[in-house]
DNA sequence: CGCAATATTGACCACTCTCAATGAGGGTGG
DNA sequence: CCACCCTCATTGAGAGTGGTCAATATTGCG
């Protein structure tokens, strides 16, 4: 992919950058239209850290905001933490995907991140980030891009929980994670879960029993096939169909 | 209220841009150290629509995006239709809240929005508030913030749709029109509902049914006075409470 | 190898939805 | 100005989805 720029280049840690450019690549930069030199100057303030192991933290409910992070490999879950040793899952992210948002606000992060598997996470110091935008136009451009895709994804949520039965959520969970690998290069159709049913069904709104009955449901309707973490969809459209409940419609509002 | 800036100026006009300077004082500025000069080229590309009444639409899902929009006077809500006719509440907006961040993403509206009741909107061309905001570093970082900000306070809602009761969410979600009218120098304790209980359940994921008994049920307590759309919360502590599910936390993930 | 965490499965129950009927406002037209 | 209608809100009765509790695999880590 993103390697011609670097072909030339052997050494390891120009291999980091570059590696670490992919990552900027894909979730910042390409839809973006950077000039080369622009693309350098951001380039040169994302750092990559050593890779993470499960359980460790990127950030702490109420830390400073340092960074924020992209997921280069592995995967990491966001969650807000209750006082009584309960928590929210707020999402999952998987390669290419940026976390860590929702703390500009405040300059303080309002959930916490840790990592689900063994990851390689980049960090921006935002910052920098922030400096380098206000000289990048477009790079400002592509900040409010991101930052209003999250708040689409978040809405998406809140109908899912709000309007959706746990099937439903289910299958559109697999199906967001499918649509997500896929767009990485990985398999849409056969993925090992990084979380666990608990974590499935917290961040579904959903009790752990829930999540297991409904994954061996599924299975008996031939939907999927699911060992522990290991899941094949066999039947996309079917499991479009479950999640978009054609059904029910009594949200209907007179219109006035 | 904001007159006194204007009281020697004559024309509507004049009125017009003092009243939204106020607006975008209270939503964009204030917390913000704009220079006066900058202030005012803030102020010189916010219009102020003509009065809208109950049902206007200020964009519709699907829109290109023109502009974002500060509720002056008066409310509104956005929401996610859905094909059937069905829609998802996404929020409400009281005076002083910024709405269509959630466009900035694609350049097109993915939710409408339409006022509750006859209500005055400051509109922001989007294209000019982010040139401006390209050239004054303070503007640029609030935007980010306000993007932040909704963000978090989607994720909230999150939390609240997937873990609270119904009697959590109605109390929680009484709490903060309090808290958000409270802050717009309105009683925190006496106000009126623009929206119809249709519309708060659909924002909840609850059943209309299952507002009006918890109306009921909540004035039973004690703990507000409520006669059709008239609300007074009469124990606020209690409601905080009542919101913050005390009970009930087997949500605790084992920490790895 | 063994304990602890995770997952599955079953039985039961409760919260909230659905369906249905009634009541209360608010607007319109006679 | 009142009658009528339509929408909205309230209330009751019954049902169902999904939660809770509990017992039993299964896995993985120390």
């Amino acid at each position: 992919m993103g390697k011609k720029l670097a072909d030339r280049k052997v050494l390891s840690f120009e291999n980091i950058k570059i590696a670490c450019k992919n990552c900027s690549l894909v979730s910042l930069c390409l839809p973006m239209g950077l000039e080369p030199e622009e693309m350098d100057r951001l380039d040169r303030i994302i750092k990559r850290s050593r890779p993470l192991h499960r359980g460790d933290h990127l950030f702490r409910d109420g830390d400073a905001l340092q960074c924020l992070y992209i997921v280069k490999t592995g995967s990491v879950k966001s969650y807000a933490p209750s006082e009584e040793g309960g928590e929210q899952v707020l999402g999952f992210h998987l390669p290419g995907e940026l976390i860590g948002l929702d703390a500009i606000e405040n300059s303080r992060h309002n959930c916490s991140a840790k990592v689900l598997e063994t990851s390689a996470i980049c960090e921006i110091p935002f910052t920098n980030l922030e400096e380098l935008s206000t000289s990048i136009p477009s790079l400002q451009h592509q900040m409010y891009r991101l930052l209003s895709r999250e708040i689409s994804q978040d809405e998406n949520m809140l109908t899912l929980l709000g309007k959706n039965s746990a099937e439903e959520r289910l299958a559109a969970f697999l199906l967001s994670l499918s649509a997500r690998f896929k767009r990485r290069g990985f398999s849409p159709y056969d993925f090992y879960l990084s979380m666990s049913r608990h974590e499935i069904g917290n961040y579904l709104g959903l009790a752990v029993e829930t999540v297991s009955r409904l994954f061996t449901r599924f299975q008996e309707e031939r939907l999927l096939e699911v060992e522990r973490k290991h899941i094949q969809l066999l039947d996309l459209e079917r499991l479009e169909n479950l999640s978009k409940r054609s059904h029910n419609d009594k949200d209907r509002i007179h219109s006035t």
